[in-house]
RNA sequence: CGGGGUGUAGCGUAGCCCGGUAUCGCGCCACAUUUGGGAUGUGGAGGUCGUAGGUUCGAAUCCUGCCACCCCGACCA
């Protein structure tokens, strides 16, 4: 019997679905296509919601909350977004139902809606009905709004975490004044994500712009930070949307400028979800399970006892019990697991599995020599060290774990990153090592659709940083003046 | 929504072709011995075989419908 995760080598979705359901994060639930979040998945979930609240704080954005039922016709207000989602909503047209006299419980056709209302995708278009009446003047700008929630989009196919029919996420909305305003808002808010990802998920990013094709619907253009999983396979882990006035324009809403003209208002959303856990999940985990950056674990140390006796144990306490103080003073999450009921091996591989990034064994041995056995999961090596400044030495390694993840990562991506000037040379990378191809494209529609049929490999952005350089379309050999990334993606 | 596959105990499965109410492992419970990398022994509990019909003396097994899940595609945060 396999203790671990079912090797990658032989099925990557498999080896995701194993590590997700074994470290105990989700599993499917009753509902087609919903996730059940356990708990120590939703551990991961608000720290990674408090984090990033947070920086929507420091940035000077308030948390409001919005109605999850949108009438219909709201949706048809802005053209480009009712083509977007159209196709995957759910719809509520009843409201109540009854027993049919057999004792069968079925919709009461009397209680139809007048209008039927939708589960939101996405909120804009409730939260611009609403700013209508938020806004008359330019000194009511700018609204600087999140909400955290949960949304509802009926995916043909669903894989836990990654795309789910139902998943949670926050979203901005933003008005303001003027175009320059609300661009920078939206640039601002995709560094937000990019350095949360970075920084605290360990997770390096590519910063750029979608292509008209990939733009979301609604928006005049679509900011994202694109990660790279261990399969080479890319995951837009967060959009950032300059929406122009295109929300404003249909939800009629307007403000008096200081100079006293009516003029319609400039908007922005930007939105990361559950998703977020699929990306830290495939990023970084190995075949004994999660690993998880420090600064997001929801523990970062456990601490193992083991003893045969009651005094030995209770010798341990006392050692723990000081422990734990010197690395809570430290603010470092400590889970002490003196279960009683497992034995030592058996919480190791449990922890190891849970993605726990450092693990301090401590028994009768180490406390006459004055050692504990430390252990890290990232590199999945431990040392026997002094019990003497234990707090400091474990402070300063989960450091070293978070820039290690971080780089191990790092270093991937780049050993995954291809600049190639032909096409053969794009499929080759393509169907090998995968990863992102650097490559010069066309800038129209229809090569990006054709390179997508025939290889699967979409555009996953234009980075902002990306150089001016004269070359040629891989595909139709055209001049083009900058490289893209393409990738096959999640 | 198209193609393929699978539904049998909490999990993983055998049995299905060739009909006679169910196999094995893990897990669970009890006791004992154990405890520095997923313990061992003995005993025990747990199943409307996805669901609704049909055929039959009798269905996990054959037939039909439905449902769910997984994989591939299209779609997508």
């Amino acid at each position: 019997m396999s203790k671990g995760i079912t090797s990658r080598a032989e099925d990557y979705s498999q080896w995701y679905n194993d590590l997700v359901i074994k470290a105990d994060l989700a599993e499917n639930s009753a509902v087609r296509g919903c996730m059940v979040i356990k708990p120590y998945g939703y551990a991961i979930w608000e720290r990674m919601q408090a984090i990033l609240d947070k920086r929507f704080k420091e940035t000077g954005h308030s948390n409001a909350y919005f109605p999850l039922f949108i009438p219909k016709s709201f949706f048809s207000k802005e053209a480009a977004h009712v083509e977007g989602f159209a196709t995957e909503c759910a719809v509520v047209t009843h409201y109540r139902l009854k027993n049919d006299g057999t004792g069968k419980i079925v919709v009461d056709e009397d209680a139809k809606l007048e209008e039927e209302l939708i589960v939101r995708p996405t909120s804009e278009t409730i939260i611009w009905n609403t700013y209508r009446g938020w806004i008359e003047s330019y000194r009511d700008l700018p609204i600087l709004v999140n909400q955290w929630a949960n949304v509802v989009r009926w995916e043909m196919r669903t894989r836990l975490f990654l795309r789910t029919a139902e998943f949670l996420w926050q979203e901005g909305h933003t008005a303001h004044a003027t175009k320059e305003e609300a661009i920078e808002e939206t640039e601002r808010m995709l560094d937000v994500y990019a350095e949360f990802a970075e920084n605290i998920l360990a997770v390096p990013v590519i910063r750029g712009r979608k292509t008209e094709n990939e733009r979301f619907a609604g928006a005049l253009d679509t900011y994202c930070i694109e990660a790279l999983m261990q399969d080479g396979k890319a995951l837009q882990a967060g959009t950032s949307h300059f929406l122009g006035q295109n929300f404003a324009k249909a939800f009629d809403v307007k403000f008096t400028s200081k100079e006293g003209k009516l003029e319609h208002v400039w908007a922005t959303s930007w939105g990361v979800s559950t998703r977020l856990m699929g990306a830290l999940i495939m990023a970084h985990s190995d075949d004994q399970g999660l690993v998880l950056p420090p600064k997001l674990a929801p523990i970062q140390v456990v601490i193992v006892p083991i003893f045969k006796t009651e005094e030995e144990k209770a010798q341990i306490d006392v050692f723990v019990d000081q422990l734990t103080n010197e690395l809570k003073i430290k603010n470092i999450s400590v889970k002490y697991d003196d279960r009683d009921t497992q034995r030592p091996g058996f919480k190791f591989a449990e922890w190891e599995l849970k993605g726990v990034p450092v693990r301090v064994a401590v028994g009768a041995r180490d406390m006459q020599n004055g050692t504990v056995e430390l252990a890290r999961r990232d590199t999945q090596t431990k040392e026997t060290v002094a019990q003497e400044g234990l707090a400091g030495n474990i402070e300063q390694l989960l450091h070293e774990i978070q820039e290690n993840i971080y780089q191990k990562a790092l270093n991937f991506r780049a050993s995954h990153f291809t600049e190639v000037n032909s096409y053969d040379e794009f499929k080759e990378v393509l169907e090998g090592k995968g990863g992102f191809i650097s490559c010069h494209w066309d800038g129209t529609t229809e090569t990006e659709k054709r390179v997508k049929e025939e290889t699967k490999a979409t555009i996953r952005c234009i980075p902002l940083d990306v150089k001016e350089e004269q070359g040629v379309c891989i595909f139709t050999g055209k001049p083009s003046n900058r490289r893209v990334l393409f990738a096959k993606a999640y």
